[in-house]
DNA sequence: ACGCTCACG
DNA sequence: GACGTACGTGAGCGTA
């Protein structure tokens, strides 16, 4: 102990994290105006710290002053007890982005800002309280933590932060019928839910501080414990000792917690005023600005948005080194890897299999790295190279059993305190949720490169590991060949898939490595935190519900197909006079307007004719037939080859149902995507296409129920253009297209004719995606200058929408990227070209902020929706970019509905104040096209 | 592998 | 004055 530190000193240490949690809940959900960061933890926070720096002590004042954090990471008690605050909820998610800022707020207030990896808050406030008491010194804790009780006493104070209240050992007493000495003693038996702290069942903290009281202490309790006369109870313990032994290591503060820093470095500085008004003027806290500013007789600087800061330099990294990788076929190895991920505290993972269907396919392998370099392999599924005459393999030999590896590997994977980092890693969570492994939690490169890069490239590892890593991966094809002899990764050699597989998790680290520190810098944390990360599990639970079809169904509707094909092309043969490939686009083309001469333009690239359904509509509406049967044909051919016969081969022989895939990081602008197949096309718009969604059904006592935003992309533009009359027009529910006609062509919207709204609608539509004359007249089929009118009128009559329109392009100009309301960036990287691609640029520009949001919205709806339905017989089953579709038992319907819509309908709360409600539409019924 | 066409929002 | 165009997707088919 350094002489800075003795008799007279007074050390007051502040709990952290009680301090963010409190502020958390006791606040609003502020967030940042410029960009939307939630910032009412650290408003509570620093408002907090406000208050104890300026309170009036007197002589009591302190000479030290620290606030203490817990380190988001396992500590030593995960190994004493591996479920050791298991069962703590994961923090909100508007809370995460804010732990990092409330230490820099600490620092703003210049008192020493403490952590430690590997030990809670606690045992350093343990340390700190033992160190300075010995030294002779006082402290105070200013924290209300019952855990910390046990400190009290001998100069160490606790003080109740809300209601300043001093915390005695008469006080503990009262909590804890214990003084102080004694407090670990009754928590060892009482056990703890909140921390998952066992205790010894049935035993209270009342019986605890009874029995600790007749026996003095707990091992002279557990020593003696066939003394205790109540039969059932006395079992408890001697049945119980090790337990509650474990209890008290858990509960028990360590005061030997290492510590690298002095008492001295704690002294109390007066606040430094231009560094604490920067960062608050830099959290845009208005309010507590000026306060500080006043008090300290300071300018207040202008509350501005933040400066775009400086990337930090990337580290130097060892090369990929595909040797140095490691091969685990024994226990031993294995249990020195997971020895090895707990004390790193987080870990790349990535699972080989035989199949890209992840609901089929067998584990193969599992990847772990743990350090840029240091990655290995565990063959678990791996065969004898060729099949034999009977299509049999074998195992080979050397492989740890599957089961093994999977039973040692889960509570890591499930380890709150661990994270698993991967690449897509939904695929791998489905893969172990199907062994029962539930991870968590989760960070995905995929996404964070998504966040980052969206609209600039595609987010593949191999396209990252190149253009970030400078690194080229191991083809797949090496490994597996094409076509038709192509294998499966299980009968790849193991010697040839380990430097494959392990390169994975390596390569996925060093990712995470070069990602992880740009997402401030790039302001994109939030929209990683909030809607790409946790959206991870809830479509992996979508996905593997997956949706019930009637088969039979859909077979009796293809027979039905190909019988009005065939007399379809019998009547096509006849009126062309030959037989052909209809589905041949060139053939098609030939005969319509070479051999039978009817007029239409050739298409730009190839020089080809087109035949698209706009032309060929032309054609029949100048009184072809010919074009009129096509278009028949054509609709009757797609319902049927890429619905009513290829959706029943996507029915999964083990669940009988169909499970999409979707892709989260495939949009530009945010939107989901669903493959193999793709559930968010399925037809709708016609009488007889709308017939395969009858073929969507519920399970048996079910229901299925489709919740859709109504107009959410005309709200958005109403809100982020702020246009008056549309605003007005969405607040009084009144028919949007109608109130449209009408402003623009003065009419009343009572009696509108239908004509009219029509092309109001389209106008409207035609403005979300970047309006153009030459579209709106092909979309209407009126002349190009009739169109132009239209929307000439359109710009007068709404002048905002020009505005929002020539603001945006200014910033994707600007930035070279365009933002949502949410904060979602989509890069825009053709906006500064010239020539016709130009045009298309500048659309995508305009459109994305617009789709984006909506995007973002229906994702936060996602989010939140498990948790929301919990209670509820119902899953969430599919997603159609602005519809939610669910299963529900048929008792649960009105619940679910009323439900869900609140979610939906609250779902910008409370990122996004929109100045328009949101309003979702609701329906039910046996299958999709009902519920619709 | 690529373009055309068409299903959805 | 002429480019070319409505925004965002995925699947099946024919053709090279």
């Amino acid at each position: 102990m350094g002489e800075g530190f003795g008799k007279g000193c007074h050390l007051h240490l502040i709990d952290g994290s009680a301090f963010i949690f409190r502020a958390y809940h006791a606040l609003p959900p502020l967030t940042r105006k410029s960009d939307g960061l939630p910032v009412g933890a650290v408003a509570g926070f620093c408002n907090m710290l406000w208050k104890y720096v300026t309170d009036e002590r007197g002589h009591d004042a302190p000479t030290h002053a620290a606030v203490i954090f817990d380190h988001s990471s396992k500590t030593f008690r995960n190994e004493i007890y591996t479920a050791y605050k298991a069962n703590r909820p994961e923090p909100p998610e508007d809370l995460r982005p804010q732990f990092p800022l409330t230490r820099d707020a600490t620092r703003a207030f210049n008192i020493a800002c403490i952590e430690t990896q590997g030990y809670e808050a606690d045992d350093i406030i343990a340390a700190l309280s033992c160190k300075a008491r010995d030294a002779g010194g006082a402290v105070t804790i200013i924290s209300s933590d019952k855990d910390l009780m046990q400190l009290v006493g001998d100069g160490v104070q606790m003080l109740d932060p809300i209601k300043g209240k001093p915390i005695d050992r008469d006080e503990v007493f009262e909590k804890f019928g214990v003084y102080p000495d004694r407090v670990v003693d009754v928590q060892a038996l009482a056990g703890d839910p909140t921390d998952n702290v066992p205790g010894a069942p049935g035993i209270g903290i009342k019986t605890a501080a009874q029995l600790i009281t007749e026996f003095g202490d707990l091992e002279s309790l557990l020593a003696r414990a066939d003394e205790i006369k109540q039969p059932k109870r006395r079992q408890t313990l001697i049945d119980h000792a090790d337990q509650i032994r474990i209890s008290k290591r858990l509960v028990e503060l360590d005061c030997n917690t290492p510590l690298d820093f002095t008492l001295e470095s704690l002294e109390v500085r007066a606040p430094d005023a231009a560094r604490l008004l920067a960062f608050l003027s830099e959290m845009e806290f208005r309010t507590l600005t000026a306060r500080v500013a006043e008090k300290l007789g300071a300018e207040a600087p202008a509350v501005v948005s933040a400066p775009p800061r400086e990337a930090p330099a990337a580290p130097d990294l060892p090369p990929i080194d595909r040797s140095l990788y490691e091969t685990i076929t024994d226990r031993e190895a294995l249990d020195r890897w997971i020895q090895l991920i707990r004390d790193t505290g987080q870990v790349a993972i990535d699972t080989e299999t035989t199949g890209l269907d992840e609901m089929q396919a067998d584990l193969v392998g599992v990847c772990l790295a743990v350090a840029p370099g240091k990655a290995c392999y565990i063959p678990v599924g791996h065969v004898a190279g060729g099949d034999d005459l009977f299509g049999q393999s074998a195992p080979v030999a050397g492989q740890l059993p599957l089961a093994d590896v999977l039973a040692a590997l889960k509570p890591l994977l499930e380890d709150p305190a661990i994270l698993k980092i991967g690449q897509n890693l939904k695929y791998d969570w489905k893969m172990l949720a199907r062994h029962g492994i539930r991870m968590a939690p989760l960070a995905d490169t995929m996404l964070m490169s998504y966040a980052l890069n969206a609209g600039t490239h595609n987010h593949g590892m191999d396209e990252l590991a190149e253009r970030y890593l400078g690194h080229k991966c191991i083809p797949i094809k090496d490994l597996i060949g094409t076509g038709k002899a192509q294998i499966n990764f299980g009968q790849v050699p193991i010697d040839k898939a380990a430097p494959y597989a392990a390169e994975d998790a390596d390569v996925t680290l060093r990712l995470f490595q070069h990602f992880a520190p740009l997402l401030p810098v790039e302001r994109v944390t939030t929209v990683y935190e909030t809607t790409e990360r946790p959206i991870v599990p809830v479509l992996a639970a979508m996905e593997m519900a997956g949706i019930r079809i009637d088969a039979e169904v859909l077979r009796r509707m293809s027979g039905a197909f190909a019988q009005k094909m065939a007399q379809l092309e019998d009547e096509i043969f006849a009126l062309a006079g030959q037989r052909f490939t209809i589905g041949s686009p060139k053939q098609l083309g030939e005969i319509l307007f070479d051999k039978m001469g009817m007029t239409g333009g050739k298409t730009g690239k190839t020089g080809a004719f087109s035949t698209s359904a706009d032309v060929l509509e032309d054609l029949a509406a100048e009184g072809h037939d010919l074009p009129a049967r096509i278009l028949d044909w054509r609709q009757i051919s797609k319902l049927k080859s890429t619905y009513t016969d290829a959706l029943p081969t996507f029915v999964n022989p083990d669940t009988g149902r169909v499970h999409t895939s979707y892709s989260i990081a495939g949009a530009q602008t945010g939107r989901l995507a669903s493959t193999d197949p793709n559930l968010q096309n399925i037809p709708v718009r016609t009488e007889e296409g709308r017939r395969i969604r009858e073929a969507f059904i519920a399970a048996e006592g079910h229901r299925l129920v489709s919740l859709d935003y109504s107009q959410i992309e005309l709200r958005i533009l109403a809100h982020v253009a702020d246009i008056p009359a549309l605003k007005q027009a969405f607040r009084e529910g009144i028919d949007i297209h109608a109130m449209t006609a009408s402003q623009m062509f003065g009419v009343p919207v009572e009696g509108m004719d239908p004509m009219i709204r029509r092309r109001a609608k389209a106008i409207n539509f035609g403005v979300i995606y970047g309006i153009s004359s030459f579209g709106l007249s092909r979309n209407l089929r009126i002349p190009r200058a009739e169109a132009q009118d239209f929307i000439d009128t359109y710009f007068r009559r709404f002048p905002e929408i020009r505005a929002y329109m020539d603001r945006t392009l200014a910033d994707a100009k600007a930035d070279g990227s365009v933002r949502t309301l949410f904060g979602r960036r989509i890069n825009t990287p053709g906006i500064n070209q010239s020539g016709p691609a130009a045009g298309g640029a500048r659309r995508a520009a305009i459109n994305a902020p617009i789709q984006g949001a909506a995007a973002d919205i229906i994702r936060r709806a996602m989010i939140r929706m498990p948790a929301a339905i919990a209670h509820l017989p119902a899953r969430m089953l599919l997603q159609v970019h602005d519809e939610l579709v669910f299963e529900v038992r048929e008792d649960a319907v009105d619940d679910l509905i009323a439900i869900a819509r609140d979610v939906m309908e609250g779902a910008a709360d409370p990122a996004v104040k929109l100045s328009v409600p949101l309003v979702v539409d609701a329906g039910h019924g046996a299958n999709w096209a009902e519920a619709h």
